[in-house]
DNA sequence: GCGACAG
DNA sequence: ATCTTGTCGC
């Protein structure tokens, strides 16, 4: 993207917010999706040894089928600090996704999209820097607070609220079950953001982009093997 | 000032 | 996120 600072996560904690403010405005509410989309990338992190291990892991759609998986390890560089989650786990899944064969059509990240203080949670912080439509799916909100019922039906969604508009739908998945709060990343409305989570979902809360990225991440993480699964890692300072 | 707070 | 055993329930 232009006009983007290279280390732009070796920022201070003022200039990170300033920055979430500037990119929040790039944000794409609308679905602008030139085809239905072929692929799809979960991606999350975990941590290991100092170490931010991001995972990009590529699924066919509609099958959900493994198409390709990218790791990348990165020096923890940013602390944890609640919405400026990007700054910390963003570096480690942007390189795993420049480490990817081909590019995925779009991004179903583990996090807020706009459902985010300034509007820029991980899931639409990606979209925006790599350009690629966007979704994010949290298991809790950040800030925000539910409307109405949710029915306990697999399919049932409630608004959330915060000062003075929607930004993100709790999305049952799962009968009974908690729900996952959706929200729109990059290029995408809420309509098929919620569509979308639920097709990957198949019996389970987590979408499988997502729990494939999580499952694989934490492996990584901890040392253990991950090649029965198709790896091409990388790691880098 | 106090409490909340993605992963 | 990570540290950790068993346990209740569909």
């Amino acid at each position: 993207m232009e006009g983007v600072p290279q280390p732009w996560w070796r920022v201070s904690v003022a200039e990170a917010l300033r920055l979430q403010r500037e990119w929040a405005q790039r944000v794409c509410r609308e679905l602008q999706l030139p085809y239905p989309p072929q692929t799809v990338a979960g991606v999350d992190a975990a941590y290991g040894r100092g170490m931010v291990w991001g995972t990009a892991i590529v699924l066919e759609l509609p099958s959900l089928r493994v198409r390709d998986i990218a790791i990348a390890a990165r020096k923890e560089e940013f602390p944890y600090i609640p919405g400026l989650l990007s700054f910390r786990e963003a570096p480690a899944i942007l390189q795993a996704l420049e480490s990817l064969s081909t590019a995925p059509d779009i991004l179903l990240c583990d996090g807020q999209g706009i459902a985010h203080p300034r509007r820029l949670g991980i899931a639409s912080h990606l979209g925006v820097l790599t350009g690629l439509p966007s979704i994010g799916c949290a298991k809790s909100l950040l800030c925000g607070r539910l409307e109405g019922e949710l029915a306990a039906h697999v399919g049932s969604t409630a608004p959330v609220w915060d000062r003075g508009e929607i930004i993100a739908m709790a999305l049952r998945t799962r009968a009974n079950v908690k729900p996952v709060y959706v929200s729109i990343g990059h290029r995408v409305d809420m309509a098929f953001a919620v569509e979308f989570v639920l097709h990957c979902c198949r019996g389970y809360r987590l979408p499988e982009p997502v729990r494939l990225a999580d499952a694989v991440s934490r492996k990584a993480a901890r040392g253990e093997s991950v090649e029965h699964l198709l790896l091409k890692t990388r790691t880098a300072s």
